[in-house]
DNA sequence: ATACTTGTGGTCATATTTACCATAAGATAA
DNA sequence: TTATCTTATGGTAAATATGACCACAAGTAT
């Protein structure tokens, strides 16, 4: 019963039991005005046109996988130079209809405010949804999200990692929200504040925040030394 | 440039661009007297016949890869029922020398005691290293190993997950030496011990050590209860 | 009995965390 | 202008956790 290709130079058959088709889904992650956004696409073509999904598509033989992964993106969103990073894959035998596909995640933070989401390729629409307002997604979408969030709800407290999602310039608060948000808890601001100050990761700048009805507070940017030293030997936000 | 294949059923041409070929390689550590191994095996047959590396082979179509990595230990090393966990796709496009293949690497921790290693299938020997005796293995066997133990000394830090190497009743004196070798420190008995039973996650036996030239110790095992709300809860053992 | 080894429980000084409170620094409304 | 509101920021005290170390217990080996 085992299906078989023929290489068409060589002549020779290969068994179809060991090649599968391989593909990249991204989860990207944003955040604005307090809350947690997911990008996803509308895809133009194919069994599933006009659904929605997260962006992906096939790995090329040339590439490595984090290169495809970038170039995919690119691709469909216009997101460009992010931080991105392998999730898992995914391989139920029967998680593609009309085939074996096994898909490898990445989650991707971004700064909103630094890109306009453009659709392109084969993404007729793009757009970001709040965590809350998900709607069903083709395939296993859904779930390889959902695994995302968990994997980034862990994460983030283990890395110092949340800065991606903010701006370069930022309050305390802000990245308290921030926080509150991904780990749905409520924090306190002074202890906040104290804590994360105390591991030197963030640098005060000379600037405070414009125009809020109220004391402006003063911006920060992280370190991105120190954010690499964190990074290698471990961190632990714990709450 | 690009090769293409013919489904000899359909006699369409599919574009091998997209089809790769996907393997799973096995990162397996054990602990034993002190020491942390890795099983490797000796490849019987193909191009590297001869040759040590990990466990591992390919995916079938009908199988999950959770699904196949346990077959492939199970087939090769006699490996069943384990604490199995998937690390990393590695897909540059040069790791294999015959074309493209993404492999899926997985790492497990086993209780030495409960297996006796056979080498099977296309594996002519199994044998397990020290960490620190570990020789040149094929294709970049060697740096999903090395990432696989990056990433354990980050996983037993968050998750209560170094049980899997210990028999079932140890004594605290065994984990904390497991805890010491994974992340090469150094640790306090006494303090160990404290830090260790507060959280409560090790059951006390009526139990203790048999056949030692000293006292004889507690013996413990973990209580997997505490361990599921642990590891879901998040866990942070800090040094 | 003595020495030796590891287990187990403690102390104490120090550091960290938590839950608050108080005041500062603006903005806005009366 | 003054009062009031909101958020920022800095503090305090009690509770908790940590790290270094000690002392005795409970066995084995000589």
């Amino acid at each position: 019963m085992l299906k078989k290709f023929i290489d068409k130079e060589s002549g020779r058959e290969v068994e179809s039991s060991v090649m599968n088709a391989i593909t990249i889904d991204c989860v990207v992650f944003g955040f604005d005005k307090g809350s947690l956004e997911v990008l996803l696409i509308e895809h133009a073509e194919g069994i599933r046109k006009g659904e929605w999904g997260l962006p992906g598509g096939w790995i090329k033989k040339s590439e490595s996988i984090d290169g495809a992964a970038h170039r995919l993106l690119a691709d469909l969103t216009g997101l460009d130079d992010i931080y991105l990073e392998q999730l898992k894959a995914f391989g139920s035998p029967d998680r593609f209809p009309l085939g074996r596909v096994i898909t490898i995640g990445y989650y991707a933070l971004v700064k909103r405010e630094d890109y306009n989401i453009k659709a392109g390729f084969t993404a007729s629409d793009a757009k970001w949804y709040k965590i809350a307002d998900i709607p069903n997604l083709i395939y296993d979408h859904n779930e390889i999200l959902e695994f995302s969030l968990v994997n980034l709800r862990n994460r983030v407290r283990q890395a110092p990692i949340g800065f991606n999602l903010l701006p370069e310039k930022f309050t305390l608060f802000e990245l308290m929200k921030l926080y509150e948000e991904i780990l749905a808890v409520e924090m306190d601001k002074s202890n906040f504040r104290r804590k994360f100050l105390r591991m030197k990761l963030l640098n005060p700048l000379d600037e405070k925040q414009q125009d809020v009805s109220h004391r402006a507070a003063q911006l920060y940017a992280f370190d991105p030394k120190i954010y690499e030293k964190l990074t290698k030997k471990g961190f632990s936000f714990e709450f």
